[in-house]
DNA sequence: CATACGACTGTTTCAGTTAAACAGTCGAAA
DNA sequence: TTTCGACTGTTTAACTGAAACAGTCGTATG
């Protein structure tokens, strides 16, 4: 019961934590706010997360489950690859529509990112990299798709997804309004057709 | 033959400040290193160019200008536009490689970039829309290329593009070695590899 | 013992100040 | 026409002091 409420605490404390640090970035989020987002004091706070960077880590991480399960659920599925990888390029970018964190992470620049969320983030992109690395694999072996390295094609393909976000910010000035997030949108797509043709046996 | 004068100093002022801006950065370097290097005072440089920008400005043009004579010498040539395309592909690399200044203001956040050269660049990067719709219009008029929409297809593909270097200066924090140029440039191949496959008929 | 926090500390950030650096100007000289 | 010394106003960078902040610890409470 005192381990059922130490952990609601905590929960609590991380999605009061997540909701603003998603609002105002990591940076211009005090823990005072947090801790009375919560009703709790500050010092309180330290009793669950040892550091403010601890508890940024904890919300990535969170975020990161979520991205992966969603699309984890799909890989056990048999269908072919290509539907496969459809699929997974489509949750991927619901995902990074509600995970604010950790689309600000993944395209926050290296100059503003501390050594240990980079980090982070590198461990997040590894994943993601096996993961697709495994769809790719499994259109090899049925003969779906011709691939002489699943693992670099899948880091390619990354680049070219980061390419389409990063390319967008830069063009609106960082302000990616909901017009523009419709045109990065159908670029997206345009370049899941792309790719699949790209990486696709055709008979 | 003042006027010869004149412009040969022209060409020095804009020399010596490509050398510098390519180096240091544009903030960096100021007028009177550039009025140093060849040899005038700091109030002669005014005499050519009516401010530090429209320097800055004019060495980013000629940069442009020297990457896209070396790309449209190649666009009248009667070869197949899927050859065509390596072909701009592996020019772009070369000339991003050596036209410095050009590729800074590519890869430079919008934070860290005056409006005035944002739009320079935004002018650059539509005209190579342009030279890349082209040769996907080729493709697709003699039977090559299947590209719905050229013009989308041809921002698509610069985005894909833009990831890559994107990427690489993100993970590599902004300093890109020898190793990961190289580690850079086999991505881009790869990447270049999908695209013509992803656009071309295949019989 | 687990949980909470008031009072506190040392560090970082921020706002303001000052001096230096810098882009740009102009009158005068060649 | 071309050059530049001397100058100006603005911007940048260094500095300072105060406030803000992350984190700590002793103590209180259930």
């Amino acid at each position: 019961m005192a381990e059922q409420l130490s952990t609601e605490k905590h929960d609590m404390i991380l999605g009061a934590a997540r909701k603003r640090f998603a609002y105002y970035g990591f940076s211009k989020v005090t823990m005072d706010e947090i801790a009375a987002d919560v009703g709790m004091g500050k010092a309180s706070l330290y009793y669950y997360f040892p550091t403010k960077d601890s508890l940024y880590h904890e919300v990535i991480k969170h975020e990161a489950e979520q991205f992966f399960s969603g699309i984890n659920s799909m890989l056990t599925e048999k269908i072919p690859a290509c539907k496969m990888f459809r699929s997974y390029a489509g949750k991927r970018l619901e995902h990074f529509k509600t995970l604010v964190n950790l689309r600000a992470l993944s395209l926050q620049q290296s100059a503003e990112t501390k050594a240990s969320s980079l980090e982070l983030f590198k461990d997040f992109h590894k994943h993601e990299v096996e993961i697709l690395q495994h769809i790719l694999q499994i259109g090899k072996k049925n003969g779906e798709f011709s691939v002489s390295n699943p693992q670099q094609t899948a880091e390619v393909i990354l680049q070219m997804f980061y390419g389409s976000r990063a390319w967008f910010l830069k063009i609106k000035e960082n302000s990616l309004d909901e017009e523009a997030y419709v045109e990065m949108e159908s670029s997206m797509k345009s370049m899941i057709e792309i790719i699949i043709n790209g990486i696709t046996i055709r008979k």
